[in-house]
DNA sequence: TTCATCGCTACTGTATACAATATGACTTGC
DNA sequence: GCAAGTCATATTGTATACAGTAGCGATGAA
């Protein structure tokens, strides 16, 4: 048992999963079994209870009575409503951030842009994931509207859920693209920024969508 | 198997504290202390923490370390950036919808739009919050996308909370525009369709603003 | 009076124990 | 050999018990 008990055992067994979730160690599919997690984790099952609750509210397991919790299993048809959802959102975000283009904030996603485009050519998988996070996070931040900026950031962890796997081969197009939109936010080009978030929002579904048909030949031949 | 499923004690506690908030039996800023629900709704406290939990992730009630939970309190800002995101949301939804025109979903909706324009003249306030709720989950049905439909829901519901306080007041205008936007559905006019949705969610949140002005005049004099 | 400190109370956070249910193996009759 | 019924086991759902913390009032000194 840890001594330090301050942020709440619910909260930390919440994003130990969320991580291992994101970071693909437990996969699409997998049983998450209360007993086995509690023991993993060295604590009882209720905070691991609590934690699945809400990893359920968020869209990142699913909960079925009487059988328990699994990761989630992102079909392609729920990816495309999900690319659809996002790409009008992170649009109108991009609108709200080239309207408002606050100076702070601008400074964050300048720094942010930096280190990405560095880990897109020596960074690790999980590194360029944390950025990519960063970088949307602030992005999301800059239209001033929370409620917009928590929505966004369910629906990008449910498709980064489906996306991780290609995201080391389309970083360098996905960091030219975050710089594009960065630009136009600066530039107080609203159109231009939400056209260019809206593009990238598909453009990342595509590569999935190619990647994943590849993925299916390979496995027929 | 699935259609008898278990009522499992959480999910009713869950419906039954969300519909007291929903009808304003319990008002913003109330305590939900544990103890005293599980006394009243005569179960445990575990069933009663995880749909204070499951609340708290739909953005119904408050949840603070160690301090409990409280229903929120939806402040004017929060408000507005609520009725930004739903009208983005409610416009598009309404465009895919007109897109489609499912029959079966157009003639539920006009079916719901009938008791809606009854209840306007002569329905009670619960009547009209839930012919309200099914005509707009309705139409949400009828763009096809599940997760719109879903964020939509959320978003809903939290509007709701401020709003239900001049449902009454407003019931005949909220029917007509419901008519006049299911008229553009129907006809496949996704562009009126979209206005109309984005004009409805607009003038509710003006209704409400000039309703709290008023409030907030009454309470100085 | 006013302020700081102490201790009490109410409540949440966590653990353990028990009940209920689904799933898969095993038996049994044909 | 096969299908249907039953039983065992694994796992979730719920209850009770205990630990820890925040908030508040009482107490006492300046």
């Amino acid at each position: 048992m840890n001594a330090r008990t301050s942020p709440s055992l619910s909260k930390l067994v919440r994003e130990r999963i969320r991580g291992q979730i994101l970071n693909g160690r437990l996969k699409p599919g997998a049983r998450l079994v209360e007993d086995r997690l509690s023991a993993e984790l060295g604590v009882s099952r209720v905070p691991v209870r609590e934690a699945l609750r809400s990893l359920s509210a968020e869209g990142l397991v699913r909960l079925e009575p009487h059988r328990g919790a699994t990761v989630v299993e992102v079909t392609p048809e729920t990816v495309a409503e999900l690319v659809e959802v996002r790409a009008l959102l992170e649009g109108q975000n991009a609108r709200l951030a080239a309207r408002r283009h606050d100076p702070e904030i601008v400074r964050q996603l300048r720094e942010t842009l930096a280190h990405g485009n560095a880990a897109a050519e020596s960074g690790t998988t999980e590194e360029l994931t944390r950025l990519n996070a960063e970088f949307h996070e602030r992005l999301g931040e800059a239209s001033r509207n929370s409620v917009l900026l928590d929505v966004m950031r369910g629906l990008r962890e449910r498709t980064s859920l489906a996306f991780a796997i290609n995201s080391r081969a389309r970083a360098r197009e996905d960091w030219k693209e975050h710089a594009g939109i960065l630009e136009a936010v600066i530039a107080g080009d609203e159109e231009l920024a939400a056209l260019l978030a809206i593009r990238h929002v598909q453009n990342a579904a595509s590569a999935f969508a190619r990647a994943h048909a590849t993925a299916a030949n390979d496995d027929a031949a």
